[in-house]
DNA sequence: AAGCTTCCCCGTAGACTCCC
DNA sequence: GGGAGTCTACGGGGAAGCTT
């Protein structure tokens, strides 16, 4: 197995937590605060965490954590975690210029992950650590891409992560018809400055993005479905066929037959 | 007959500017 | 920086014709 996840779970501190020890070991730490806060000491330096704050610690890199009551004499912090080690762990960790702690978009498909492997983990005796050993592969990777996102330039970065969570909306809802109005509301804004930041994030429109991933399945559909292909337009979010033709003639300079004809492996 | 292609027209997205 | 308004290009869909 590449990796090995010793520990992991969901933990909750609901009183205050004032400890005098060092946390350190000889593994990988990821955690990832999820609801309320705590302070932690890192690096000689003391620091507040939020929800969506990741902390990533290397074997031998020591913290200490605090949770404090607040204003109104009540503590509350709760984090997911997970302690791992692995010969792709340590490629990974070497791997470019990773921070010890960033705050990330913590979205569902992070948390979805986190979770599944903590219920991988609990479900003794069912062979699964090849499982788990992706499981934890995918969590290092869409960290590591939330994180990058988080980084896209400082002053940008409001903007930055507003472009992309359009981008993600876009690809979760490629399939299905939507209009740029949806797209804005979902990062909150109005349709004219969420195309305008879009255009300027990723050098093309939203909707010429939205064709691009719907052209994308529909490739794979004519390769592998035995689907008509107006079947396929309505399945890909194109409104009709005509339309689908049309986008299909523009970018690959065939028509749709054409392409399947040649292309597909069950023609 | 079913599936595919093309044409045409209306509505909307995107670029741009102005204003708050 | 961000929203509102305007104008233009093109997206989107209906319908008719063509091909297999």
């Amino acid at each position: 197995m590449e990796t090995e996840v010793l520990y992991s779970g969901y933990s909750y501190h609901d009183k205050p937590m004032y400890p005098d020890e060092w946390i350190g070991n000889d593994y990988y730490l990821l955690r990832l605060q999820t609801e309320g806060n705590c302070r932690i000491c890192l690096d000689g330096r003391s620091e507040r965490l939020v929800p969506g704050d990741l902390l990533f610690l290397r074997p031998e890199e020591t913290y200490r954590l605090v949770v404090e009551e607040n204003e109104e004499g009540k503590a509350g912090s709760g984090d997911y975690y997970v302690i791992c080690k692995g010969a792709w762990i340590d490629r990974w960790a070497s791997r470019g210029d990773k921070p010890k702690r960033a705050h990330i978009q913590a979205d569902g498909s992070v948390l979805d992950i986190w979770k599944r492997i903590v219920l991988e983990r609990r479900r003794i005796g069912e062979n699964n650590g090849e499982l788990v050993d992706y499981l934890l592969r995918a969590l290092c990777l869409t960290l590591e891409r939330a994180f990058k996102q988080a980084n896209g330039g400082k002053s940008d970065n409001v903007r930055g992560v507003a472009a992309h969570r359009m981008k993600r909306y876009i690809e979760e809802h490629a399939t299905q018809t939507f209009a740029v109005d949806e797209v804005a509301a979902s990062v909150r804004l109005s349709p004219s400055r969420a195309a305008k930041l879009f255009k300027e994030a990723f050098g093309e429109t939203i909707v010429k993005y939205a064709i691009r991933v719907r052209l994308s399945i529909a490739i794979e559909r004519m390769q592998y479905s035995g689907l008509t292909l107006e079947q396929i337009a309505e399945s890909c979010g194109f409104g009709s066929y005509p339309y689908f033709y049309r986008c299909f003639m523009k970018r690959f300079g065939v028509s749709p037959r054409e392409y399947r004809e040649e292309a597909s492996p069950i023609a």
